[in-house]
RNA sequence: GGCCCUAUCGUCUAGCCUGGUUAGGACAUCGCCCUUUCACGGCGGGAACAAGAGUUCAAAUCUCUUUGGGGCUACCA
């Protein structure tokens, strides 16, 4: 169907597939002993063995109307029986065809199906039986030039040698049609096996409606090749053991048609989200790096410093590097499941102007003039010492020496610490403050805190 | 409606073929621990054989019926 092979589809499905990792020997991309690849480019093909079929008197020409056809369905519906073509142009005789040809009126062609029960073998279902009598002559070409699906597939998989065929469990009642287009063609019949449907949240065949299904769109997500090939695979197959991760090697060496799936599978996001932490936590930093500055940039949170090696904070103009993107980066990762997950919950790195209500900074409601005193403690101890000498551990050792020293800090250290949070991040749940200090610098570290005080001041009588 | 496929925790599933399991694992959820918050991590809990009948000493497992779910029913693929 033209309206369905636009250029950008198949370029969707190819950038798709290799973005998974998914090789292919053959394709329209880099050709092939059986080429064309593409249905559009083997038109001609298909018309010579329309032509075989229509010589055979294995196929007809139908002049019926739309408005006829319509009819005859609904009336069929009407009495209860199912819907299918009676037959009456395959009984026209040679000289009506050609004369209805020849005053130019419309013919699509139609396949005599023999009416017969048939059976076949699922590889993953067993035996199938379909009663080729309730289908009745199908259409298998708008026109000598213009095929329909279940007729090219036919030619396809002979003439390019297919042995297997595995497709969804939605092909399963086209099975029988083909095979019987095939053997018409006197041609043999691939092995069938018919997966199971992936499902979305109601149970129904997943579509677009259920939010995101294309691979692209997974990509744009932020998930990781290895954890969508790994949760469909497990969608639908499933080793005999309880091992979950799988990479595409391992699944190669594992796989077994014999172990495929019956009845179809929910898609749970929840679960790809969880592959997607197994794989993500395995992955350097330093890859990450590039793709959440482009994240970051994309999100208007910063951008290119015309020096093109640093970066500036939108708005504020602050300075920062990689080096600051990447301890950003270590930061958080206990926090990510997803590089695009990155932008919300780091934003307060990266946005000078923290929207908080001042309500936050209070430790179990703690008198203002206690948070004013915590924050006076935290700018005294950060501003006497160089950072460049500390690191984490040391600077939470020099923080952990006030608290466990002095009352009531000793007693409860939150006191102390939240509202360094608070100031620092501008959210109620974030890494430590220590942590957060090291990534921000002493000085824009100082200014936040001095800015929490700022926003108390008044509150005060 | 007709035809076809299918049925174990909320979800993905192991077990079914070759009857005898405390019906196992993972995600999610809940609780506890770690802890200044969140996340990560560790430990633990609750949670399923769709229903009925039959065969059998014994049924998730074999047979039948019912019910549920899905797909197809195009001059789409």
């Amino acid at each position: 169907d033209l309206e369905r092979s636009k250029k950008e589809y198949e370029e969707d499905i190819i950038n798709g597939l290799k973005w998974l990792g998914i090789t292919w020997d053959e394709g329209p991309d880099i050709g092939g002993e059986y080429g064309p690849y593409r249905q559009t480019e083997r038109l001609a093909i298909y018309r010579k063995y329309l032509q075989q079929l229509l010589d055979e008197n294995k196929a007809y020409y139908c002049f019926c109307t739309l408005e006829e056809l319509e009819a005859q369905k609904q009336e069929a519906l009407a009495r209860g029986e199912p819907p299918r073509y009676s037959g009456k142009c395959g009984r026209l005789d040679k000289k009506t065809v050609e004369k209805n040809l020849a005053e130019g009126r419309e013919a699509v062609i139609r396949f005599r199906m023999p009416q017969q029960i048939v059976k076949f073998k699922d590889l993953i279902r067993g035996e199938v039986r379909a009663d080729l009598n309730l289908v009745g002559d199908i259409i298998i070409a708008k026109n000598i030039e213009t095929p329909l699906y279940n007729f090219a597939v036919v030619v396809d998989d002979a003439l390019m040698k297919i042995t297997h065929v595995i497709r969804g469990e939605d092909h399963l009642s086209n099975t029988p049609k083909q095979m019987a287009i095939a053997e018409a063609l006197g041609f043999p019949s691939p092995a069938y096996a018919h997966l199971p449907l992936i499902l979305g949240p109601d149970r129904s065949k997943m579509s677009k409606r259920h939010g995101t299904v294309s691979i692209t769109d997974y990509i744009g997500e932020g998930y990781l090749p290895q954890a969508l090939i790994n949760f469909i695979a497990m969608l639908g197959w499933h080793p005999a053991d309880n091992r979950e991760l799988y990479d595409l090697q391992a699944l190669v060496e594992n796989f077994s048609v014999e172990r495929l799936q019956k009845s179809g599978a929910i898609f749970n996001v929840k679960k790809l989200d969880w592959f997607n932490l197994q794989y993500f936590k395995t992955i350097n930093e330093e890859i990450l790096i590039q793709p959440v500055a482009k994240g970051l940039i994309d999100n208007h949170l910063i951008e290119v410093n015309p020096d093109k090696v640093s970066y500036l904070i939108a708005g504020s103009g602050r300075l920062i590097d990689l080096n600051y993107i990447n301890k950003a980066i270590a930061l958080e990762r206990s926090r990510l499941a997803k590089i695009s997950d990155f932008n919300l919950v780091a934003e307060y790195l990266f946005k000078d102007d923290l929207n908080y209500a001042p309500e936050l900074l209070q430790w179990h409601s703690a008198p203002w003039q206690e948070v004013i005193l915590a924050l006076n403690y935290a700018i005294d101890i950060i501003g006497a010492l160089s950072l460049d000498n500390y690191d984490f551990n040391s600077l939470q050792i020099v923080f952990n020496d006030f608290v466990n020293s002095k009352a009531p800090y000793n007693q409860d250290k939150g006191l102390l610490f939240w509202p360094l949070r608070v100031a620092l991040s501008g959210k109620e749940s974030s890494p430590t403050p220590a942590e957060i200090i090291m990534v921000l610098g002493k000085e824009e570290s100082l200014k936040r805190l001095e800015h929490a005080r700022n926003l108390i001041l008044p509150l005060i009588s």
